[in-house]
DNA sequence: CGGTCAGTTGATGCCCATCAAAACCTGTGG
DNA sequence: CCACAGGTTTTGATGGGCATCAACTGACCG
């Protein structure tokens, strides 16, 4: 991942980088690119696809932060977060209606991928196919994770998994910065996400922070040593299925 | 779903049906009945992929109850469970490795898909990728699901859960049994489903019993009035993409 | 009839939800 | 520049859920 990638694919230079796109040619970057009809801004909170619709296009997220939730019984629960480069909904696609809603933390800037396309593209590029489906499949992937997680650990180390898997994957991305992370998260998406109460999510962040562990100040993440915030989190990047794993090195085809 | 489906097609007629099955026609379902070049038995425990190992065929099972597990520590975790018609692993055809295990729960019966023919698939009939595509979205849906649930519900309601999942994915195959269904599930599957303790899981089983919602025996799971349990699970079966929901009227292509 | 494994029960202490309230930011308008 | 309002972060007190350690029962099997 370098800087030529998003100047030459300003709109999903980020898709899958870290990952399978070091596996793609020109061509099908540059289709990837072309797929992306239309950019918008997102602001604070704001919903872009509503648990139950159908939809026709897809949504790469290119700037800023993204959250797919549930809503039950008024209560709001984070399924997972995601970061510039993803394709949030694309499994929109396979599915025509989602079971949960997308919606934009803090403000983002999204691309909108019409239907119709990806339909070209997987009856024309089976390989391209096969990484969009790989794209979907890295989300089920941190959802058993995440499952895992949330059988396991407590609730500071919860929220330590969540930073520093955030902090693994904007490093995918080229988003990378050494000592923590620009972050509109409130400790209310956090605690949303860890199935805590905002009040014990609260404690559980001060907890962190006494340990010297993670600092998480309105809008910034401070990570003095990701080393041991992820020993501490028993964070293990397979599941992220990242480059620089030696287990990755076979690819597409 | 009828029994005419498992006489035509005795290794795959349960895959997706009661979801888009119906929209397959006859030569989309033999090509994927042909799909399976070998079927095998497994014991009770058996496990046929372990985390990390790269593969070259899918995995259907056809018969039995299966668990994706992940170890950490020495203790295992459930992520999910299969019954018959699920098709295991088929995103390993598109990850190449995967990050969990997956085994057998009793003696169960499988299909092993090449994966050189699932390619074929991919590569000229579109919507059947497609719908392979849909079937592990299943998986992560039902991921979601579950990740909400252990963020909302206590044990006794997690495993009411699991419970009237269990029985509704067997109805969708044509495997239901009103009141109750066999299984060899012990208590300590259903633990490490559930991220809890077998003793307290034991416990959680025993108000369940109390309550009349369900009785776990050996081998057997008895629910009274499913109505009731699905109830107290909160179990909103929609994220299962089931044909009998008004909103799953749309189809392939 | 002893061994093994699944299931069951009791006692103790920590984790977290809940209710309540205060301190703190941030943007707004006077 | 200050006052104010609304949301975010912080702290305290209390009770219930679950893990843990320990022990016992019952079923199946050689």
């Amino acid at each position: 991942m370098n800087d030529v990638e998003i100047q030459d694919y300003p709109k999903t230079g980020r898709f899958l980088a870290g990952r399978l796109r070091s596996a793609l040619d020109v061509g099908q970057k540059q289709r990837i690119e072309e797929l992306i009809a239309e950019t918008r801004t997102l602001a604070n909170d704001e919903t872009i696809i509503h648990a139950g619709e159908t939809c026709d296009v897809s949504t790469i997220l290119i700037e800023g932060f993204m959250l797919r939730t549930i809503e039950e019984e008024g209560e709001r629960h984070a399924v997972s977060f995601h970061v510039p480069g993803d394709f949030v909904d694309m499994h929109c696609f396979a599915l025509k209606r989602l079971d949960h809603n997308i919606q934009a933390v803090g403000t983002a800037t999204i691309g909108l991928a019409p239907h119709d396309k990806i339909r070209d593209i997987m009856a024309t590029d089976p390989d391209l196919a096969r990484l969009f489906w790989f794209g979907t499949l890295l989300d089920a992937a941190m959802h058993r994770e995440w499952i895992v997680k949330l059988g396991k650990l407590r609730a500071a180390p919860r929220i330590a998994h969540i930073l520093a898997e955030i902090s693994r994957r904007l490093d995918m991305v080229g988003l990378g910065d050494s000592g923590g992370f620009d972050t509109p998260l409130r400790q209310r998406d956090i605690a949303d996400t860890c199935g805590i109460t905002v009040i014990h999510a609260n404690r559980a962040i001060k907890k962190l922070r006494e340990l010297d562990l993670a600092d998480v100040v309105r809008g910034r993440v401070n990570i003095p040593d990701r080393k041991r915030l992820e020993a501490y989190a028993k964070f293990h990047p397979q599941y992220l299925y990242g480059d620089s794993s030696e287990l990755m090195r076979d690819r597409l085809g």
